[in-house]
RNA sequence: GGCGGGGUCGCCUAGUGGCCGAUGGCAUGCGCCUUGAAAGCGCACAACGGGAGACCGUUCGUGGGUUCGAAUCCCACCCCCGCCGCCA
């Protein structure tokens, strides 16, 4: 049997027109991101076989099927004679057959280590050449020694990583008290906003299968940092841009839908595979927290301010929470393999002296809608669209809220967009130790 | 977890080994008719890949098998519906 999702599955894996027309600039984005450029000519190769495998399997085929019919429609020793040149004819079937379906999965798999070919404009270069484009606010000037997420959090009996530690082991914790309302609060802030917005609302499931995993790019380097439960062969998701990307998988949309935008309500899950040592105090890398995520599908010629639009609404996000921050333009060799760009927005941690991530937003062109089969449907047909996504509000935004609000006796000033999602409330105050 | 029913072109549906890429209806598009609309009539109408095109190939839940040939027969799995059991 021919592979069933055919080639054209397998050209929806990357965009195979782009690789072919224009190599080049596939082995220049590889390059930036500091990947293999030769694997572009592997992919030009394999592909090369593949469609020959093709062509030898469609003639053979195309042969045995005319001789089908006319066997169908003979008698004795003429079909006899057409019985015995067909069944010659299957053998070459089954040969062709499974060059083609070898020739395709060597191309798949050459193809899905390669990344999104970046936008014109990203910085090269690793973590740390990232470009900054604004600082927004000034870090505030503190007249007493600041105290850090965590020490502040206990004192408000807010953070419970003890307990975390105890029930879960390293990297959990509970949120109790102020803390859990807070986390409530920051995420109905951002929902809320998100719907004033126009975005959907989306509670998905955080549980997925592989094809949705593969298909938003994070079984490729990221894989490291995905739990999977063998068992029942699901993975637990890092964010909620993968069922949201998922969600439309196989479907066609109407180019008048566009754009369609989704605010996911999840739990995400990660495994900090690689990070060991680092933050680990508090909860500012943690194993599981809850995320607010815009998700868009758009026309690939509006990707790029659609872009510019999330990032908008991550800083009206963060002013509402009344901390200062600067927004980088990410490096090529930074991005993830699905992105084509980048902006993260950091916010200042006093008592780290330096800025901290607190949203990131990604434009993914068409890679994602291309592996999950996300296509628009226009005057001038079907084709993928693009896909984008970027942070709201995350638990990591308590530790910058916390430590920024601050106050000498350990109290600390609710934002005031916040106090209406929490009964009013406009200062924690430290509560005794339990 | 057990038993039963089912998954076919946007929706519904026919199809039990070859002239089946697949019947019919609905919906949709174009045209005729009409002052306009409806109705009626005619034509078109699944997706994907290759090709300038004629055309060729793949796909009837998924994967495998039998056969010269599979929507149709066999095996496994997935999903949906119903009933029973168990349980947060």
């Amino acid at each position: 049997m021919v592979d069933r999702r055919g080639p054209g599955y397998a050209r929806g894996m990357l965009d195979l027109t782009l690789l072919r027309d224009d190599p080049e600039a596939v082995r220049a984005s590889q390059r930036a991101r500091r990947e293999d450029p030769d694997l572009v000519d592997q992919v030009l190769a394999a592909d090369a076989r593949r469609r020959a495998a093709i062509v030898a399997f469609e003639a053979v085929r195309g042969e045995q099927k005319t001789l089908g019919r006319q066997v169908a429609g003979a008698q004795g020793e003429q079909k006899a004679a057409l019985l015995a040149r067909t069944k010659d004819l299957a053998v070459q079937v089954k040969a062709t057959e499974s060059e083609q379906v070898v020739a395709t999965a060597e191309m798949t798999a050459l193809m899905e280590q390669l990344s999104n070919v970046t936008e014109p404009g990203v910085p090269a270069g690793g973590e740390d050449d990232y470009v900054v484009l604004e600082t927004v606010g000034e870090p505030a000037a503190f007249d007493f020694a600041p105290r850090d997420h965590l020490e502040i959090g206990e004192r408000l009996g807010a953070i419970d990583t003890a307990r975390g530690a105890k029930v879960s082991g390293a990297r959990f914790y509970y949120l109790t008290g102020v803390g859990a309302q807070l986390q409530l609060a920051m995420l109905n802030l951002a929902m809320t906003q998100a719907l004033e917005a126009g975005f959907i609302p989306v509670v998905p499931p955080v549980l997925v299968k592989p094809e949705a995993m593969a298909g938003t790019g994070f079984l490729a380097q990221a894989a490291e940092n995905v739990y999977h439960l063998p068992e029942e062969d699901l993975y637990l998701v890092g964010t909620s841009e993968v069922p949201l990307a998922a969600f439309h998988m196989d479907e066609v949309i109407d180019a008048g839908r566009l754009p369609l935008r989704y605010a996911g309500w999840s739990t995400c899950f990660r495994k900090e595979a690689g990070s060991y040592g680092k933050d680990t105090r508090g909860i500012l890398r943690v194993h599981q927290f809850d995320k607010i995520e815009m998700f868009s599908y758009v026309d690939p010629a509006d990707a790029p301010a659609e872009h510019l639009r999330l990032l908008e609404w991550e800083k009206a996000m963060l002013a509402k929470v009344e901390l200062p921050y600067r927004v980088i333009d990410v490096a090529a060799g930074d991005l993830g393999g699905s992105a084509a760009r980048k902006y993260d927005c950091e916010a200042w941690v006093p008592t780290q002296g330096r800025y901290r991530e607190l949203t990131s937003t990604s434009n993914c062109t068409t890679f994602q809608s291309r592996r999950l089969r996300v296509r628009m449907r226009d005057a001038e047909g079907t084709r993928p669209l693009a896909t984008l996504n970027g942070t709201l509000a995350t638990t990591r935004w308590i530790v910058a809220i916390l430590e920024n609000h601050q106050q000498a006796d350990g109290s600390v000033v609710v934002p005031v967009a916040l106090r209406p999602f929490m009964g009013g409330r406009e200062v924690l105050e430290p509560v005794s130790s339990s």
